[in-house]
This record gives structure tokens, C-alpha cells and sequence, in this order.
DNA sequence: AATGAATGAGTCTTCATTCAT
DNA sequence: CATGAATGAAGACTCATTCAT
């Protein structure tokens, strides 16, 4: 569930939920352009379409709003898994197109990630490890996806391996698109690595 | 060479080096702890043994600090690498000693590792190129090895590819350590990694 | 109109007017006293009744305050010149009355005409030539009194050498009070100078 | 003669006249530019031609650089107005020749006049009051000039006045160029002033 | 006498947060 | 609930001055 730990003067929830979804979205655009330490909370009041005030009426500090913005943008790659991972015919083919899948959100969410990447580390302890809890569960649901299409292949602790490397290759796509994405186009970049994947797998 | 584009009012080159590195070793130990943008002025010019004053005589903004020590956190990777890989008998055998030397490489620089993967696009835009070019070229420096301990059983870009994932991989062991270093000791994250690795090369 | 052209977080027409009402008197005090260069944003911000963030709620730089306060002054002398000038009969008598008054007007603002001829160039070039204006503004309006009072006596240029010779006098028996008020009062330093400028105008 | 009152740690006159003689050099240049409050004891070692320490060995504080310099500049228009006066046939037409002439310096140093009207009242009280007796006397000498090229002609009081007048016609030619060097050569300049003059004179 | 590295008090400015309306 | 003016702690950076060499 979307984080609620975060104290309210507001009572109405509906209007928390409202308001906290223009805050994420806007603070997001914000984040993406000029990360968080060099965002104000006033230019998040303003692109998020109303004023200071109002922002503080909805979140207790400025890493409130990091925190919501991590939460979302991980609910929301995790939302996008799961859709894709809840495949009732498990197979090799299936992985594949798993993590095809996978490389594509993580295409698409190339801002978000890089979001990630740099801002975690800048929330406090437990928010931290809240939202990386998230990422672990995200991972174990590649390894499941894998443990299910390749019974009896790998150990637990291959496939464990095998699944952050996925992940991680998705991440590093959007990450190190300055070195990357000058050389590949996304879907070599996919092909060549499921490649890689699959011989690495073959007996 | 390490980087000399850095502005001083200080005249006397020796002094220079032995005073930045005095600066880059106490902005390392406290970018650590806190990140760049948590770090003032005054606490880095405690911690490199001078006064504000004379921090600023070797340096124009802050972000020069932080340019300093990207700088020589490259280099540092990149000596390391360079003394491991000059090799003189290609084979897979070395190409394996050298990834594994590089993954010990990248263990005991975790803290510094981080503090790139966090920082970097914190600098501005010539200054991020200047570094990420010395990504680039340690990323190469891999390819090679691989294209010369394995001739003929790669094209140039399942090479590359190949390189950068390795080279992340051995960043991600410091990065991704919460979740990495739960579950593998470096030896075993070391063998598994070659051995994924290898078996996707077997023909 | 007063200016308008110094950007405000505020948005309250009133309030930005009252405000920089304050920190002008706040600021022409301080600046009599010390001039603008020792003069520091705190201590204007103090004088002014605010705490130093809200001065910076109504200007950008503390240049802008030196702005407003060239402003200030130069519109207070123009406007009381302006109240002189509107006669409605001119005549000989009625320049010298306007001379005289001017002189007690540049009387009453002695401090103020120090501080202009003190900080101007301290200005920006824009917002110099935007103040310099208004005083060739003002010597203009002197011109026009006299060309309206001495009609056919006079070439233009000798018109404008006149009014620029008594906007001068005006503005040196404050400036140059460690020299002239020790050696004549207001009455005689009047009186002699509208005596040279009448016989040296009787044809 | 100029100025001794200033402490120094070296001994050699000769050196010390000749240092400040530099130092007096490069400090008016930079004056001139940037004024004395924005410019750097650096900035005037270093146009000046030694370093910082070497600056100091010949001075005590910043102040009395800027005091060296007016000290300096008000020596030169003395002494130059004072070439000019010792006429040995007292006429009209001489006192005309003086205060012509004494435009004529004027023109010629209006940066430092500049530098004089802005910076004196950086001084602290005892060194202006010293640099304004320089002034004083400057007007003493014209007024000299008038009483003894017109006898009888006028009270004392009316030369005072008016070699003030002159005085500030001329210093003004410089110091608001920006409204009279529109308008005026000097020739015509001081053609008018000195018809003005001459008028106001006649009975 | 000359040098220039070192110092740190002092300056401008920003920005998260509060609170009266 | 919403607003936005007010606050002041904190931060980057400068520069006059000193002093060991």
C-alpha cells in the first residue's frame, strides 16, 4: 500500500490522497530536472498548483515529500512487474518475455530510477529502509518468476544473483544511458542481454 | 594526469598537491558520512587541518571540491585497474583474474564508489563530462581485455556490452551492499559472477 | 511612478509600498551615517523593523535597495520642485523664487543629495543611467523656468549652463558644508548667488 | 609637502617614496574602475607591481592607501593651479588666463577628481579633515587670484563665493560629463562660464 | 626588505518552516 | 482548508591583515 505514515493537518482522505498525487507528480518533474537537494519546497508548492501553505498542511518536512516521491515512483515499477510476472504458464519463454517486459518499464521510468538512485541515500534511516524493502520485494519477484519458469536449474542463491543482475541491467539502461544508450538501441540492448542470460543458463 | 584545471591563488605547485590531497581526503571521509550537499565549506576545511580561508586559497567553489574528489576517486579505480590488467598472457584464465582483482578492487572502494554513483550529476556539465570520460575509458580498459583474452569469440559490441556489465556489477557489490552482502561473502558473489559470466561464453 | 522594476516574492501592492517605505527610511538613515558600502543588509533589515528575511522578500540584492533609495531621494526633489515651478506668471521675480526655494529644498535634503553623490555609481549601469535620468530630468525643469522667465534673453545652451550652474550650487550647499556654512547661513548663500546670476544676466 | 603620517616598518626614505609613488600609481588606476571600496589590497599589490606582504610593509591599513591617493591627486591640481597663478600682472585678463587654465587642469584630471568626491568620506575623520584643508586652500588661491586681479571690486565674502563657484564649475566639468560633455566642448564650456563670470562682475 | 601562504571574522543570500488571517 | 508574509539559522565565499621564511 502507498505509504500513510506521513502526518496531516487534514482530515479529509480523499483530499490527502488528491493533493499528494499533484505534490508526487510535481515534485517528480522537479527532481528530474534539478534534483532534491537543489528543489525548493516553494517550487513544489508552485508546479504542484498551490502555495506553501497548503503544501505543509499536507506533509511535516521537505523529506516528506522524497519520501512520497520514492514510494510512488516504486509502487509504481512494481505495479508494472507484477502485471507482467502473474503468468500462468511458466517457461523459459515466459521468463523471457518477463524480463523483456521488465527492460521496457525500466525504459520508460529512466528519469524515475535515476530519481532513485541518487535520492535514497538523502532520506533518513527508516524511510530508508522502508523504500528498499520495496526494491528487495521487487527482486524477489524476479527471482520467483525465475525459480518458477526454471525449475530445479539453478540453486536459491543462483537465482537470487541471477535476479539482481537483471534488475540491475534494467536500472543501469535509463542510469548510464550516457554510455549506453549511444551505442545500443533499447532492443539490442535487451536481445544481447537475455542472450547472455540464457547461455549463461544452458547446461 | 590528475586534474589541474582547478584555479588557486597558491603559487607553489608541491604545496597545491600536498594540500588538495590533504583536502580530497578529508572531503572523502565526510562526503561519506553525510553527501555532498550535507557537507559545508567549514567542515571540510576542519577535517582537511586548515582554515576557510586558506580552503578556498586552493579552490574556487565548492563544487570543486567535489570535482577534486571524483577525480582522484577515478584515478585511484583506474591505477588499480591499470597495475591488474597489464598482462602478458592472454588467456581466459588472466581475463578471470583480472575481473576477480577488479571486484576486490571495487570491495575495498565501496564508500567511494557510493559517493560517485550519488554525486557526480551533482557537477556541472564539462566537469561531469571530464569525469564520466574517465568511466568510459575504464569500461574500455575491460573491453580490451576481454577482446585480447578472447579473441575471435566476440563481436566488439557483445564485448562492450559485456564490460559494462561487469563493471557495474563489481559497483554494485559496494552500492547495492544492504541486499548484496546479506546474502553473498565476497568470494562467493566473486565466483558466481565469473562463473555466470564464463558459462555464457563457452561456445 | 515610483520604480517598479525590482522583483518581489510579495504580492501584495500595498504591502510591497509600505514595506520599502520603511526600508528606504531604514536605509537613508544608515547610509548617512556609514554609506552604503559599510552599511550591512542585516543592519538595514534591523533599522527597517524586519527580520532579514523579509527584506529579501522585497528585493533581489542589496544593490536594489541602494536603487530604491537613489529613487526615493531623487523623486522627493523632483516632486518638490515641481510643486515650486508650476507658476502661472512668469516673470524675473518669479525665477528667483523658484531658485530660492530650490536652494531650501537642497537645504532640507542636504544628507540625502550626500548620499547620492556618494553611492550613484555604485549603481549598475542600467540603474545608474535610470537615476542619472531623472536628474537631467530636474535640470531641465529649471531650464524651462528660466527660459519661461527670461524669454529672448537667452540662447538654449546658455539656459542649460545656467540651470545646470544653480542645480549645482543647490546640491554643493549641503555637499560642501565643511566649507561654505562655515562662512555664510542659507540666507546669504542665497541671496549672493541669485545677485551674480541677476547681474550677470542685465544685459 | 605630501604626506609622512603613515607608519612603516622600512627605514630608506628614498625606497618608501618611491614604493608609494607605485602604489599611489596603481591604486588611482584601479580607483578609477572600480572605486576604492570595491578594490582589493591584492588587486593594488599586484597593479602596483609587489606582492601583498610588500604592500603592507608601506602601509598600515587599506585606509591609508585611499588616504595616499587623495593626499596625492589634491597635491597635483595644487600644485599645477599654483604654476598657473603666480602671475606678476595682476588684470582681468590674467584672473580670465587662471581660471581657464584651471579648467583646463580640471579637464585633465576629472578621473581623479572623480576618485576625490566619492572616496573622501571613506576617510576617517582626522585624515579627511586633513585632505579637505587641501581643498580649502585651492579655493583660498583662486580666491587670492580675484581679490588681486579685481580690487576694490568686491567684499571678501563675494570672492569667497565666488571661487567657490569657479571651483566647482570646474571639478563638475569632469564630474557630471555624462550631462555637460553632451552638450558642451570644454572651449564653449569655459567660454560661457567665464562670460557668465565676467558679466556678473562688470558694474 | 620581500614574499605569499594562512587566517577567520564578516558579508550577502537562501530556504525550510511557521502562523496569523 | 488555504494562503502567503515573516522568520532566522545556516551556508558559501571574500578579503584585510599577519607572520614565518
Amino acid at each position: 500500500m502507498t505509504e500513510n505514515r506521513i502526518e496531516t493537518s487534514v482530515k479529509d482522505q480523499e483530499l490527502i490522497a488528491k493533493r499528494r498525487q499533484q505534490m508526487i507528480k510535481g515534485a517528480i518533474s522537479l527532481f528530474k530536472e534539478k534534483g532534491f537537494h537543489r528543489t525548493t519546497t516553494r517550487e513544489i508548492a508552485k508546479e504542484s498548483g498551490f502555495s506553501i501553505g497548503t503544501l505543509y498542511e499536507y506533509i511535516r518536512t521537505k523529506e516528506d515529500v522524497l519520501f512520497l516521491v520514492c514510494d510512488a515512483i516504486y509502487e509504481q515499477v512494481r505495479k508494472r512487474l507484477e502485471d507482467t510476472i502473474q503468468s500462468d504458464s511458466p517457461s523459459i519463454d515466459n521468463l523471457i518475455f518477463v524480463v523483456k517486459k521488465y527492460f521496457v518499464v525500466m525504459d520508460e521510468m529512466q528519469e524515475e530510477v535515476i530519481i532513485m538512485y541518487q535520492e535514497v541515500k538523502s532520506l533518513k534511516k527508516p524511510a530508508q529502509d522502508y523504500v528498499l524493502q520495496k526494491e528487495r520485494d521487487m527482486v524477489n519477484m524476479l527471482k520467483e518468476a525465475i525459480v518458477t519458469c526454471l525449475p530445479d536449474t539453478l540453486t536459491e542463491l543462483d537465482a537470487e544473483l541471477l535476479a539482481n543482475n537483471i534488475f540491475i541491467q534494467g536500472q543501469m539502461w535509463g542510469f548510464r544511458r550516457w554510455i549506453l544508450q549511444k551505442r545500443f538501441t533499447l532492443e539490442t540492448y535487451v536481445d544481447k542481454q537475455v542472450q547472455f542470460l540464457l547461455s549463461s543458463l544452458a547446461k
